[in-house]
DNA sequence: TGGGGTCCT
DNA sequence: AGGACCC
């Protein structure tokens, strides 16, 4: 395969810089972004006062007094300014978004033209044009594929890059725990030592928790489809040996939207009803959104999760489920969207029919026993029929819609109708530019139901204070990254490694003089074998501990 | 433990 | 429709 060179940037600590830049606030201030009674994000000032991710938040704030907390239930704002670095980020290439906080760019071909006049350090000029388009800062990693990409931007964190070479692929990832693989979930990583080996030796990897790329890599490509299916296992065995064939998919509107919300306790229709009425507004006003720029119109469909005992006999989530077997955690059930969704009565038409398939799948309360008990509603839209022009990545086209929506293909008369409804959806986004419908503010609706929900009232309380600065940044300054001759533009791929320093020299003043332009020190920090393993094994949350990966470090590394 | 997303089975 | 993965 033709060389590439990905980029993988990362918008630091996303919703929590946003919100500080919403609201001036300033940077040694700690802050924490919650959902509920969660930390989801901090800034690094939270951070080294011992604020973590996924924290409650009176833990949080026990550990840091002056924390200054965010509601950040509402993902607008940070749709907002995800959106707005992918516009920017399209200039250099295909981009992929991963959440709303990271994106793959294929800079390949950017990075071609580029290399006639000399060097180009992608990474560099990618988050400077993130940070003139929002404000934010970011990472990035800089590599021939996005296996490497994703891993190197790890590396050197807040507002700060990575470019891993190819040469160091393999040595690179040899030392890292499966789990650190992006791909490999704890089922995964867990279901391979224990189908690959001995009951013994599967125990003893179990109980270090160690399982590393290299031992995989001793397993060989056969033992790991078997244990993980055919593709599945030859993209492992791939990614064990730091190789990744994955192209950047570019990523068009969504191929679904949803909104929920999640609470204590819903035991009653008239309960979820409260909910509905603030999660059908919610989906209109999204879908007018996609709508406003690509037209569409969809199926709707309905999910919630349900407290305590699942069973399948018990699809309802009642709390008294008896001895029973583990059903679904969540149950889904979806309808066409109704015909009237998209106009001025689009929520009410929405919440109707989201609560006619729930009447439908719920038993109603009895007397004699407890009732359903709810913790999750979700209203999602999903199977787009496309409208308008097709956009990049993934819109199916019209008629498959139909079909869907329809459940059958042909001109059918259902299907008929259904292109009919379609038609009459669609226009009415396109029209509802300045739609009349009024609703709510969402915090205030939010609170409003949450005092119900939670039998208790919400818990965020905002703190004072002020306080310390962060250190400044440790940049080592490398060549750029990836050179010209890496990616065959100059000259064939021959020879490596005598002109590397001279290379590296002019590549660091052409990027300098850029650098100018944009405003940003160029800066790519290129790993030493010794900061890499243990950095890399740090990057990947708790699933990563041991003592033993250190060893493996140490006996492939050199 | 949130509020989202995508792909695979 | 459910589950795996991702953030």
């Amino acid at each position: 395969m033709k060389a590439r060179a990905i980029v993988l940037l990362d918008l630091d600590y996303f919703y929590c810089q946003v919100e500080m830049l919403r609201n001036g606030l300033p940077a040694e201030r700690p802050v924490a972004v919650t959902q509920k009674f969660l930390v989801v994000t901090c800034n690094y000032p939270a951070r080294s006062s011992g604020v973590a991710k996924l924290m409650r938040t009176t833990e949080a704030v026990a550990r840091c007094p002056d924390l200054r907390l965010i509601a950040g239930e509402d993902l607008t704002p940070y749709r907002e300014a995800s959106d707005e670095a992918m516009q920017a980020l399209r200039a250099f290439g295909p981009v992929q978004r991963v959440g709303l906080d990271e994106f793959f760019i294929d800079v390949t071909a950017v990075a071609e033209a580029r290399a006639s006049a000399g060097a180009w350090a992608p990474g560099t000029h990618a988050r400077a044009a993130v940070r003139r388009a929002t404000g934010l800062t970011s990472s990035a990693g800089v590599a021939h594929n996005k296996l490497l990409a994703k891993l190197a931007a790890s590396l050197h964190k807040p507002d700060a890059q990575t470019a891993l070479p190819a040469s160091e692929a393999s040595a690179f990832v040899a030392p890292l725990p499966l789990r650190a693989l992006p791909g490999v979930g704890a089922r995964s990583a867990n279901c391979v030592p224990l189908r690959r080996v001995g009951a013994r030796a599967a125990a003893a990897l179990h109980a270090t928790g160690c399982t590393t790329v290299a031992e995989a890599r001793e397993a060989g490509l056969a033992a790991l489809q078997r244990a993980l299916g055919a593709a599945a296992g030859r993209r492992l065995a791939a990614q064990c040996e730091g190789a990744c064939a994955e192209p950047v998919k570019e990523s068009g509107p969504p191929l679904s939207v949803t909104v929920e919300d999640s609470f204590k306790a819903a035991h009653s229709v008239e309960a979820l009803r409260l909910v509905l009425q603030v999660l059908a507004p919610d989906l209109r006003r999204r879908l007018a959104d996609e709508a406003a720029s690509r037209g569409a119109s969809a199926v709707e469909g309905v999910r919630w999760r349900h407290h305590g005992t699942r069973t399948m006999q018990n699809p309802t989530g009642e709390r008294d489920a008896s001895v029973a077997p583990r059903g679904p955690l969540c149950v889904s059930r979806s309808c066409a969207m109704p015909s009237g969704a998209s106009g001025e009565r689009g929520a009410a038409a929405i919440a109707a029919a989201a609560e006619a398939v729930l009447r439908a799948n719920l038993r109603p309360p009895q007397p004699s026993r407890p009732p359903f008990h709810l913790t999750l509603l979700a209203l999602s839209a999903t199977k787009f029929a496309r409208a308008g022009g097709l956009q990049a990545g993934g819109l199916r086209d019209a008629a498959g819609s139909r079909g869907a929506i329809a459940g059958e293909k042909g001109a059918s008369p259902q299907a008929k109708q259904a292109a009919a409804a379609h038609r009459d959806f669609r226009s009415g986004y396109q029209l509802g530019q300045g739609s009349p419908v009024v609703l709510m503010s969402k915090a205030e609706e939010r609170r409003d139901w949450s005092e119900w929900a939670w039998e208790g009232g919400g818990e965020e309380e905002l703190c004072g204070g002020d306080e310390e600065a962060g250190g400044a940044e440790p940049h080592d300054v490398g060549p750029c990254f990836p050179s010209p001759r890496e990616l065959g533009a100059r000259s064939p791929s021959g020879e490596a490694g005598a002109n590397e320093a001279q290379e590296a020299g002019s590549a660091e003043a052409a990027e300098a003089a850029e650098a100018a332009d944009w405003g940003l020190a160029g800066r790519n920090h290129l790993p030493t074998r010794s900061e890499v393993a243990p950095a890399a094994r740090g990057g990947r949350e708790s699933a990563i501990e041991d003592t033993a990966t250190t060893r493996e470090c140490r006996r492939h590394g050199s």
